[in-house]
DNA sequence: CCTGCAATTGACCGTCCGGTCAAATATTCA
DNA sequence: TGAATATTTGACCGGACGGTCAATTGCAGG
């Protein structure tokens, strides 16, 4: 992207991708308006457009680093580690990333919704190459007997589905716990912990 | 809502509802038009607009169902029933109703994600006061020793999220899988199986 | 056939949207 | 300081938006 030379670009254009991600996050693209983001940013619309060329070019900017972010603890996954601790760290740094990153996990997921328009290749390429070799790897140990076989990629799935869930609908889990339950992740991760540990038990 | 009389009534109402639940579960409410659904519905706007008398109208037309057919599965599990069996027969019900009505699904998730604001009462209500129900019924199940001590609501929380991110993230599980398996939810049915059957044995 | 109501629509309205532009203001640096 | 450059903005544009309305067409029953 952009190099932002001065401290006033460096400024102005993070206002910019903070408030553009609260605004995209909860309304999608085209829910989205340049007004909003601008008010949210602290700046005018036509402020705005001198940093980035276009509505779409912010979305972009968003979402090209995100990816990446996203797919990191997956890397991070040790195919010489011990399989259940490898799995259940995966498990962890994910569901940090929902509790830490709530916002960008909703514009990933609005993009998904709407068919990934802007990031399909994206998805067809690198996230399909990344969760392949992973599960890969998951295959050679169920192979080795180290961990129960079950299909590895619905298990990476589930591992998404089951974190980012607490992101995503984060508004359902609060209304069903109720106000005496304000952070639900302490209870989550352990039963995460619990589900993962159970199913891969050998 | 309104009960349509004629057959050209039923036709037409039925055909907007349909046309809106393709546009808005793909775009969320704001970024759907009307001009956009009345296109898909093969109707003018101002047609639209004599069934319905706004687009917000339209959208908690279409909420208003979507609910109850979302929890229904759920109130169906049977406090009397073999509990291994009846978390097992939500599970697939569940599974079944993504399979079946994707669209229903991220119409859901958009609502979700956008904070519910047309359905926070109800989901304060209604559905807590359902999971609640349920959960105590989970929990006995446990006191009673017929199905492992996990959390029950995360328990609930983790069959929706499971369930639900094949409708959700239908694109990301294809690109992901491949053209070569166009289906993915046999292999979900029996990973998802897998999971809950080693989470909930004694 | 006619009457009366149901259904449909082209034309239109005010507003909002993404984006442009020229002019004004701040900042840098010789 | 002053010239050059970076930043900011009010005013505006064309098009899309949600919604209205008067007028037309379709249609059922007497």
């Amino acid at each position: 992207m952009s190099k932002p030379r001065t401290r006033i670009q460096q400024r102005n254009s993070e206002a910019i991708l903070d408030a553009a991600l609260e605004v995209f996050s909860q309304h999608g693209f085209r829910g989205a308006t340049l007004d909003q983001i601008a008010e949210v940013a602290g700046l005018s619309k036509p402020n705005l457009l001198y940093y980035y060329p276009s509505k779409e070019a912010i979305h972009v900017a968003l979402l090209s680093g995100l990816l990446d972010t996203w797919l990191d603890p997956l890397r991070e996954m040790d195919p010489a580690g011990e399989p259940v601790e490898e799995l259940l760290a995966y498990v962890r740094r994910k569901l940090e990333l929902s509790r830490d990153f709530p916002r960008e996990s909703r514009l990933f997921a609005n993009e998904i919704l709407q068919g990934a328009p802007r990031i399909q290749e994206a998805i067809e390429g690198d996230l399909r190459t990344l969760v392949q070799e992973k599960a890969a790897v998951l295959t050679r140990w169920m192979d080795e007997g180290r961990i129960a076989r079950v299909h590895p990629v619905h298990l990476i799935f589930s591992i998404w589905a089951l974190t980012q869930h607490y992101a995503d609908f984060d508004v359902q889990v609060h209304a069903v716990l109720g106000p005496a339950e304000p952070d639900p992740y302490p209870e989550a991760h352990l039963y995460l912990e619990t589900v993962f540990r159970r199913l891969l038990a050998v």
